[in-house]
DNA sequence: AAAAAAG
């Protein structure tokens, strides 16, 4: 049983209850001649996975009764079915499993495993596990003329004035406009079916891939004269702009100016300065860039990194023993806690004791830089507040960290950083030609062995950040060796949801293979026989999640002794309670001192309980002018009534493009999903009561395009990357500002405007203003009802590229 | 509250 699955009494959730008695949107639309869905299911009537209702339990038996259906198989023709396909031994089984042949007649052959699992109406296997002929070839293919085309779409509400007509022309190619014209699209926004074929990895997973001049239309406007930051800020529509290279372009604007807002490490500080403090970047420092001294290396803009700045370590890799670190340029290694005090009870999160309003953090930032810091003793200090008063919203203390501004790596390339030719190649090929600042500044510490603590904002290319240095090392550490069958892996990376191990595998696994290493994932879920068949093979890098990497090294099945690098993906998350010991208790399977490398958007002394235990000294970066609200995204906050909720919902994700919701409870997610389908808008849902197909099938459905709506707990909050979605919707705001910063970084990725919005009720406005202060994010609250323009408007068109252009 | 473990 899997361990966030509830006892059901042998019924998942969400399967049976729903269906018999219901519906499915396919039934009532079909035949209609309007009706985009309709049509799709005219041309696969009765697909069994063709409506996304259907995931929800519409009950049908593998193959069609329909003679008109690709999928129509006779009721008894066994004989018709394709039977050299089978052994005789298959044929047996199936044979067998029909009760044709009795258990003790065939007592030589005891039914193996695989052949149980077949229906016994046919020798084909209709399992949920198996990808649908129909529903998955679809994703393939291109379907120019199915059900994308908006003005057909069913509407939501069909008295209300149409948004098509104003709305949908510029902002949303048709799937058939875009097969006439070709090249049309192509330039602003990429195209599911061109961009990323089903079988090809997702290179872009973490990062914005199209950074070349495939984008046209951006490169000729970076918007980077006008000033940002300063309290009037510019209109959305303008901060909306910027260049198909954020990241970089973000800092190139406006890097130099913040620079010394966050004060290098070895620059501006004392060496014994204890890394770790307590502020996090406050907006309104930053507005005030006149008043901010120089720095010296403001200068610094000739396009070379500033390497020699950074600490440089000569052995392969600083050990442990305190003597040694401190030879390899350790700055803690003398008041670092030992193993034993790190375990301290007392180390608690840290309440967010600076407070959430805006109008005083400038100066209560100035009074905690001259509080004085005396050595790490600042890991375990816990908060007088935090005895007494515990919320929801823990804000942790900032990791001090080196920053790097992309100016810095400008003209830096992967060959530069230490990476060899064939990766580079691979990653040219996945459209990373050039490093962004976060894999500038990461990649050579990474090589030179050191523990590295990264922070990027969401999208900032953290995959590749370790990704390739990782896949280096490895390859390094084997060279001349070979590749033995059944050899442990040297390397393992660990993510906290399903999605996302499978995600940073499809980036990863080309450039391993690309050097001739293996990956495997090893996540839950699914049977493990794959998995652990590739582990008997020998694999190098093992990508995966907690429960199934430690239920194989229980079973013997996996062993980490040999491991010795060891990445934590969103290692804040991570870090969480529930998450941090069977985390911990991987770790101390790999090998002694084996390197380790977090990275999460909002890295934070929440990783402390890890940090201390396994860290050597480790190199702290993050990239200047890359907090989450310099980027593209608009935010906006409804309050609403909650008796609107539901309607206001379903009216807003009757919209052209790409919207995904976050529900609070998985439950609550189902409802959603539902509820929009019974409204005419295909809509998936992603949570955990589902099982894995459908997780993996639903998000697919969404990342292609045949749903424009997925409805999705925390589960895609963090990491997952789906192209083009332009807006997000909160229908139950956050408790946590982190969480806030995770789910609203799933849109405005590659630099695209994109928008979230958070529907609360009047009662929340306190805590969401707090909750938006801790995320430094400014929102407008405005009050809508059911019906009024202000949610059009919302959701209406983002403001296009095209626009900003203009 | 969600996430993460069966065979």
């Amino acid at each position: 049983m899997p361990k966030n699955k509830k006892p059901q009494g042998g019924r998942p959730n969400f399967e049976p209850r729903y269906g018999a008695n219901k519906t499915s949107f396919h039934d009532r639309h079909a035949g209609r001649p309007e009706g985009g869905r309709a049509d799709a299911g005219a041309k696969r009537p009765s697909s069994p996975r063709s409506s996304s209702t259907s995931d929800r339990g519409v009950d049908r038996r593998p193959g069609s009764k329909s003679a008109t259906h690709r999928g129509y198989r006779p009721a008894e023709a066994e004989s018709g079915a394709p039977k050299r396909r089978w052994s005789d031994q298959e044929r047996a089984g199936r044979d067998e499993a029909r009760g044709i042949r009795s258990r003790a007649e065939s007592g030589r052959r005891e039914t193996p495993h695989h052949q149980s699992e077949r229906p016994r109406t046919d020798g084909r296997r209709f399992n949920d596990d198996r990808p649908r002929f129909n529903s998955d070839r679809g994703a393939e293919r291109p379907r120019f003329n199915d059900d994308r085309g908006a003005a057909e779409r069913p509407r939501f509400n069909d008295d209300r004035p149409r948004r098509d007509d104003r709305a949908r022309q510029d902002e949303r190619p048709r799937r058939d406009a875009g097969a006439s014209t070709g090249s049309r699209y192509q330039g602003d926004r990429p195209r599911f079916n061109n961009d990323r074929g089903g079988d090809r990895p997702r290179y872009n997973s973490d990062r914005p891939a199209e950074r070349g001049g495939d984008r046209p239309r951006f490169n000729s406007d970076r918007a980077t004269e006008r000033p940002r930051y300063n309290d009037d800020r510019p209109r959305r529509d303008d901060r909306g702009r910027q260049d198909e290279r954020p990241r970089r372009d973000a800092g190139a604007s406006t890097g130099s100016r913040y620079q010394g807002d966050r004060p290098r490490f070895n620059s501006d500080r004392p060496a014994e300065r204890p890394r770790f403090n307590d502020d996090r970047p406050r907006r309104d420092d930053r507005a005030r860039p006149d008043d901010r001294p120089r720095r010296d290396d403001r200068e610094r803009t000739d396009g070379r990194p500033r390497y020699e700045d950074r600490p440089r370590v000569n052995s392969d890799r600083p050990q442990r023993d305190a003597s040694t670190g401190s030879a390899t340029g350790s700055r803690h290694q003398g008041d670092r806690p030992r193993r034993d005090d790190a375990r301290r009870d007392d180390r608690g999160p840290r309440r967010d004791d600076r407070g959430p309003r805006r109008d005083d953090r400038g100066p209560r930032r100035d009074d905690r830089r001259s509080e004085p810091r005396a050595s790490r003793d600042d890991w375990n200090k816990t908060s007088s507040t935090a005895k007494f008063e515990k919320t929801e919203d823990v804000v942790h203390e900032r990791l001090e960290a080196k920053t790097i501004a992309a100016p810095e790596v400008d003209g830096v390339t992967f060959a530069d950083l230490g990476i060899g030719s064939n990766i580079v190649e691979v990653l040219k090929e996945l459209g990373a030609s050039s490093p962004f600042a976060i894999q500038a500044a990461t990649i050579p510490s990474i090589l030179e062995g050191r523990d590295v603590l990264g922070r990027g904002r969401t999208g900032s290319g953290k995959t590749i950040a370790f990704g390739a240095p990782l896949v280096e090392r490895v390859l390094k550490s084997q060279a001349g060796k070979r590749r033995e069958y059944g050899r442990k892996p040297r390397a393992i990376i660990l993510a906290p949801t399903r999605e996302l191990a499978l995600q940073i595998d499809r980036t990863i696994q080309p450039i391993a293979r690309s050097v001739g290493l293996f990956t495997t994932q090893i996540y839950g879920g699914v049977p493990q026989g794959r998995q652990v068949g590739a582990l008997m093979k020998g694999v190098d890098i093992v990508i995966g999640t907690p429960g199934r990497i430690e239920d194989l090294i229980k079973q013997r099945k996996l062993d980490l002794s040999d491991c010795r690098i060891a990445v934590l993906d969103e290692a804040d998350h991570m870090c969480e309670l529930g998450f941090v010991e069977p985390v911990q208790r991987i770790l101390r399977h790999t090998q002694e001192g084996s390197q380790k490398l977090l990275f999460s958007a909002t890295l934070d002394r929440e990783v402390a309980a890890l940090v201390d235990e396994f860290l050597v000294d480790p190199a702290v970066y993050e990239v200047s002018g890359e907090d989450q609200d310099s980027g593209t995204i608009d935010h906006r906050v409804l309050v609403i009534e909650h008796r609107d909720k539901a309607e206001i919902l379903t009216s807003m994700v009757d919209r052209a493009g790409k919207t995904l919701v976050f529900a609070r409870t998985r439950a609550y997610a189902e409802t959603l999903a539902e509820q929009f389908d019974d409204a005419g808008i295909p809509a998936a849902a992603l949570h955990g009561d589902l099982n894995q197909a459908k997780r993996t099938r639903n998000l697919e459905r969404m990342t292609s395009g045949r749903v424009q709506v997925l409805v999705a707990t925390d589960v895609a909050a963090r990491g997952i990357h789906v192209d083009d979605i332009d807006l997000v919707i909160q229908a139950d705001a956050p408790d946590e500002y982190k969480t806030y910063m995770h789910r609203s970084g799933r849109t405005g990725r590659a630099g695209r405007a994109g928008r979230v919005v958070t529907l609360i009720t009047r009662q929340r406005q306190r805590r969401m203003t707090e909750l938006l202060g801790r995320a430094e994010i400014d929102a407008p609250f405005e009050s809508a009802r059911i019906g009024d323009d202000i949610i059009e408007e919302i959701t209406g068109r983002m403001p296009s590229n095209d626009e900003i252009t203009a």
